[in-house]
DNA sequence: AAAAAAG
C-alpha cells in the first residue's frame, strides 16, 4: 500500500491528512494524484466510499501553491447542499496547515457570510450551481482566475437537470484550466458529453480485478413488497443485530416526511432530510445524524449521492430507485472505507420492471425478488425478519474487473461509483481504510475503450459487455491516446 | 415523474 507521503504531497498537507490518522492512499488516490498534480485533465471513476475527495482535492490545494494570492483560484461543483458542506470541511482540513482558505457557496442560507468570506479572498470555492451562478451575476464572485475546476458526482453535474447550470459556469472560468470531473458513475455518453469541457482527459477507473460493478463490501437483499406491512418490515431490520447507523431512501419528500414521523412512533431516534425542509433543519438532522444523536436518516435523493457518515451498516430502499446509478450510490451511503454494510431494497407491485432493469444492469442475476424468505436462511439469520417475509439475498456478482483505461479517447464504461471521503474523516475508525478510500480512485486509464461512438446504452455501470470489450481492448494500464 | 438547485 501507498502512503500519502510516497505521492508527491506537500508535507504540510500529509501532515494534515496524518492528524487526522490518515497515512495511506486508497488506490484512486493512487491514481489520480499523481497525474492531478502536474495538471493532468482527468475523469476519476471509484466505487463509492472508496476516497474520491481526496483524489481531486490534494491536487487542487497543491497546485495552488503553499501561500496562494486572495482571490477564488479553484472551483469545486457538487449537486446538494449537504455534500457542500461536507467536500468544504475535507478541503479545510487540507488546508489546515496553510494559509489557503475555502467558502462553501450554496442556497438556502444567508449571503452575508458567504460574500464576506470571498471579500476576505477565499481561494477555493466549494458550491451548488444556484447560489454559485447568483453570486456570479451579482458580481460577488469572480471566476475568471479558477484555473482548478472539479465537477464532484460529474455524471449527475452533466445531467439534463444541471447541465445548462453547468455550461453557464463553464463560460465564467478560464479557457485554460486544469478540469477534473469524479464519480462512481460515468455512463459512456455523459464522458463522450464531458469532454467538451476538458483537454484530453484521462479518464480513470479503480476497480478490483475481482469484483463485480457493485461494491463487495455491501451485501444486498431485495424483497417483495406486496403483501408486506413494510415499516414493520424495516422496523425489524432497524433492530436487527450489529446495526448501528441505518439511512432509508424514499421516493418522494412526503414520504419521507411521514416515515420519520411513523419510525418516531414507534420509538427510533430518527431524523430526515429532504428538499420541503428548511436548509437549517436539513442541516440539523445531518449534524444529529453524523453525530450519533439520530441513528436513522430518512431521506430522498438528496442525500443518495456523496454523503459520508460513519458506521452506517444498514441502506434501506423504502421505495427501489429509478435506475441502476440511484441503487449504486444510495446503497454506497453504507460500506464504505473498506467497512461492510447491508442493502435492503423493497420492490412495489408497480416498480417489479425496476428491480429488472437493476438487476440486470448490475448483474445481480436475480430477476425476481420473489423468493420466500424459506430459501434464504441467510437472510433469516443476519436480519431476524419476520417469518413468512419473503425476500432473498442477492449476491453481489464478480464481474471481470475492468482494467485501467485511458479515457481520452473516450472509454465507455460506465461503472464507477465513488469513493467516499469519509473514511478519511474519520481517521481512526477504519485504518486500512482511509488509506484505501484515497488511493481508490485513480482509474486506470485507458487503454481505448470503445467509447467513442457512444453506443452504449447502459449508463452507469458498466454493463458486461463493456468490461469485456476494455479488456480485450484493454490494455490494462497503459493510457492510450486520446480518442477522438 | 420525482428530486435537486436561487429566491
Amino acid at each position: 500500500m501507498t502512503t500519502f507521503a510516497e505521492l508527491g504531497i506537500d508535507q504540510d498537507i500529509v501532515d494534515a491528512l496524518a492528524s487526522k490518522g490518515i497515512v495511506d492512499a486508497f488506490p484512486i488516490q493512487e491514481q489520480t494524484i499523481p497525474l492531478g498534480l502536474p495538471g493532468q485533465d482527468i475523469i476519476g471513476q471509484a466505487k463509492t466510499g472508496t476516497g474520491k475527495t481526496f483524489g481531486f482535492g490534494i491536487p487542487v490545494v497543491q497546485r495552488l501553491g503553499p501561500n496562494p494570492e486572495p482571490g477564488v483560484k479553484a472551483l469545486i461543483v457538487v449537486p446538494t447542499r449537504e455534500l457542500a458542506v461536507q467536500v468544504y470541511e475535507d478541503m479545510d482540513m487540507l488546508t489546515s496547515n496553510r494559509p489557503t482558505s475555502v467558502v462553501a457557496i450554496y442556497g438556502g442560507k444567508a449571503y452575508e457570510g458567504q460574500i464576506d468570506q470571498l471579500k476576505a479572498g477565499a481561494q477555493i470555492v466549494v458550491g451548488t450551481p444556484g447560489r454559485l451562478i447568483d453570486l456570479a451575476n451579482q458580481r460577488l464572485l469572480d471566476l475568471s482566475h479558477a484555473t482548478e475546476v472539479v465537477l464532484d458526482e460529474a455524471d449527475k453535474m452533466l445531467d439534463l437537470g444541471f447541465l445548462a447550470d453547468i455550461e453557464k459556469i463553464f463560460t465564467k472560468v478560464p479557457a485554460v484550466r486544469h478540469t477534473q470531473l469524479f464519480s462512481a458513475t460515468m455512463p459512456g455518453p455523459i464522458v463522450a458529453l464531458a469532454r467538451r469541457f476538458m483537454s484530453n482527459p484521462i479518464h480513470m477507473r479503480a476497480n478490483d480485478p475481482d469484483e463485480g460493478l457493485t461494491q463487495a463490501n455491501i451485501k444486498h437483499l431485495v424483497y417483495r413488497a406486496h403483501s408486506l406491512d413494510k415499516d414493520e418490515v424495516i422496523a425489524r431490520i432497524l433492530q436487527s443485530e450489529g446495526r448501528e447507523k441505518a439511512v432509508i431512501f424514499t421516493r418522494t419528500k412526503r414520504a419521507a416526511q411521514k416515515l420519520v414521523d411513523e419510525l418516531g412512533d414507534r420509538g427510533f431516534n430518527a431524523a430526515a432530510v429532504h428538499g420541503d425542509m428548511s436548509q437549517e433543519a436539513r442541516e440539523r438532522s445531518m449534524a444529529a445524524f453524523k453525530a450519533g444523536k439520530k441513528d436513522v436518516l430518512i431521506a430522498t435523493d438528496v442525500a443518495a449521492r456523496g454523503i459520508d457518515v460513519n458506521d452506517v451498516t444498514h441502506v434501506i430502499n423504502h421505495t427501489i430507485p429509478d435506475d441502476e446509478k440511484t441503487y449504486l450510490h444510495r446503497a454506497g451511503r453504507t460500506g464504505r472505507a473498506g467497512n461492510t454494510g447491508i442493502a435492503v431494497t423493497f420492490v412495489d407491485w408497480d416498480d417489479v420492471h425496476k428491480w429488472a432493469l437493476i438487476n440486470r444492469a448490475l448483474e445481480f442475476g436475480q430477476p425476481e425478488p420473489t423468493e420466500t424468505y424459506s430459501s434464504s436462511p441467510h437472510l433469516y439469520t443476519d436480519l431476524n425478519i419476520p417469518e413468512g417475509t419473503k425476500g432473498r439475498l442477492v449476491t453481489a456478482p464478480k464481474a471481470v474487473a475492468p482494467k485501467p483505461e485511458r479515457s481520452s479517447e473516450g472509454s465507455t464504461d460506465a461503472e464507477g461509483e465513488r469513493t467516499p471521503r469519509r473514511r478519511r474523516r474519520r481517521g481512526g475508525s477504519t485504518p486500512g481504510a482511509a488509506g484505501e478510500a484515497a488511493g481508490a480512485e485513480r482509474g486506470e486509464a485507458g487503454a481505448g475503450t470503445h467509447d467513442g461512438a457512444g453506443k452504449e446504452h447502459h449508463d452507469g455501470n458498466a454493463a458486461p459487455r463493456r468490461r469485456r470489450r476494455r479488456r480485450s481492448g484493454g490494455s490494462s494500464g497503459a493510457p492510450t491516446a486520446p480518442v477522438a
